[in-house]
DNA sequence: TATTGTTATACTCTATAACTATA
DNA sequence: TATAGTTATAGAGTATAACAATA
């Protein structure tokens, strides 16, 4: 890690913006980069922990949602729509991921069009334990007061789901 | 943008946490998966508008710094640790910007090592156009409360002081 | 016709290592 | 010795377009 700034240059930006004149702009600019920073770090501290088990954050996410999928298995356009990422990107987690062992493509039973991706038991243990990593080394030490988790919950889900993510 | 989900994903995966006993990583969990979506919503809108400009997020952070900074110039060191990004990372996006003629390099006064990045008038006029299309594009119309955003900032702004990122 | 998935291709950003030049 | 920056190289994710197979 860098050697800590002596200012927040967020803050800082935040500062020129109204000093230019965008007064209702500066906030949400302030939180929207502060968003972009602090993803950054966290992206981070995941990725430290997923390298020892040969995972990129991108394809835990894969095997951590196949791990709750009924059977361990999901259509590959099923993966897109959860992960929120293009069917080229799916496409190419899983060539990597079976190439690992940890995942194996099968025909879909009544949809000859459709490709199911399936956690091995090999993927299955990654899994498990990656998450066990992931939760002791990331989550649990978040360095977020428990008010604040509940406001970032909050928030967080209004604007994704105003941004058209879900529904409910 | 892809069709909205019937069920927030977030909210399953904090409910699959809590049912698998990992009770107190649940929230935390939801809370960092929730920003991790967010910036890719964010990213993806703040590219949309930038593209039209021919910038990237990361070219038009830079841009936007120079323009705040005193003579619109600063050394590639100063930018790499105020951008919080790799010196080749700066590298790199200099030589785009630079083959754009939206900055020069130029010898630092003093320092024979340093090389100073400094703003052409293309690049400030570029730096204000892209600035006043993000302001009106994106920050002005976050869908984030004004309270919100006042907890945003207060609660990223905590976790980036405890991660080390800046000690004011 | 529409949908699913793959392939080919290209373009980001990022990171490490080796190197030059300067302090 | 330490610092600043570049180069070469590699890897990651993402996206578009063209295509094959199936519904």
């Amino acid at each position: 890690m860098a050697t800590p700034l002596p200012r927040d240059p967020i803050a800082d930006a935040q500062r020129n913006w109204e000093a230019h004149g965008w007064v209702e702009e500066a906030a949400p600019m302030a939180a929207i980069t502060a968003i972009m920073r602090t993803q950054q770090i966290l992206l981070a501290r995941i990725e430290t922990v997923l390298r020892p088990f040969g995972l990129t954050f991108a394809r835990y996410e894969l095997l951590a949602l196949l791990s709750f999928a009924r059977g361990g298995a999901l259509p590959m356009n099923k993966a897109s729509a959860l992960l929120q990422v293009h069917p080229t990107s799916v496409t190419n987690a899983v060539d990597r991921l079976a190439a690992a062992g940890l995942v194996v493509r099968s025909p879909h039973p009544s949809d000859g069009r459709t490709t199911l991706v399936e956690l091995t038991p090999e993927g299955r243990t990654l899994a498990k334990n990656a998450t066990a990593a992931l939760n002791s080394a990331v989550f649990v030490q978040s360095e977020f007061g428990d008010d604040d988790v509940t406001q970032l919950i909050r928030i967080l889900g209004d604007f994704r789901r105003n941004a058209g993510d879900f529904e409910g």
